[in-house]
DNA sequence: CAAGATACATTGTATACCTATGTATTTTGT
DNA sequence: ACAAAATACATAGGTATACAATGTATCTTG
């Protein structure tokens, strides 16, 4: 199982996703870069590269949908906090909108 | 609303995600290329350009997911059957289960 | 008889994920 | 005490895929 194409697969349905799910767990609480990996890994089968989550989060900064802040640590490096903006939590409905309609369409056509 | 984010995001969604929607319509039954692009439309609100379906279709039967067919018309242009091959129908098994999982993980984080 | 629909296809561009790599600090195992 | 792993940030280059634009050809409809 998991075949090569399944994991191409399964990496080319990560994109959008993954900002959709980044921005879901944003919704309630403010999280750094590498807890928001562990948030993700938590809730879901899904593995961020490090790779993948930095550049995202700067371009969700740059569209303005989230913010960040540095917060220094008593002890280690200090870490980037993000939080949902007020147009993120609007996106963020219109996004959760799409994906449902899209999940019941799919819904319908795999039974 | 759709912003030029959502618009993109979407577009970004779609990829993976169409190549199982369209095995998952294969499924069934047996279409020709034009003929997939209306059947999706009729299911979902999701449009795939004629540039993203041949090419797609075509990276299906490169990777033996699905087969083809020319089929002559009494009138007009012949049409390009495409059909499920076995490897298809357990790849897209193993698509589904994924996708499942992915669907419920979500939907726990967007309440 | 022109416009639009049907039916195939290719090329170039933009976007986004991943691997690899890099820096630096702290914790854990032996 | 010291090496390895975990923590925490970041960038560069490679790869995959959707889409717009364009092209060919036939058939239907106003």
């Amino acid at each position: 199982m998991n075949s090569e194409f399944v994991n191409k697969w399964q990496s080319q349905v990560k994109k959008g996703t993954l900002a959709f799910i980044l921005l879901n767990v944003l919704k309630n609480n403010e999280f750094y870069g590498y807890e928001l990996i562990e948030e993700v890994r938590k809730y879901t089968t899904i593995e961020i590269a490090e790779g993948t989550l930095y550049p995202l989060m700067n371009r969700l900064k740059k569209e303005g949908l989230v913010s960040s802040k540095w917060v220094e640590q008593e002890s280690g490096i200090p870490r980037k906090y993000y939080q949902l903006t007020d147009i993120g939590t609007v996106t963020l409905k219109e996004m959760v909108v799409y994906w449902r309609s899209l999940g019941d369409s799919i819904e319908k056509i795999t039974i």
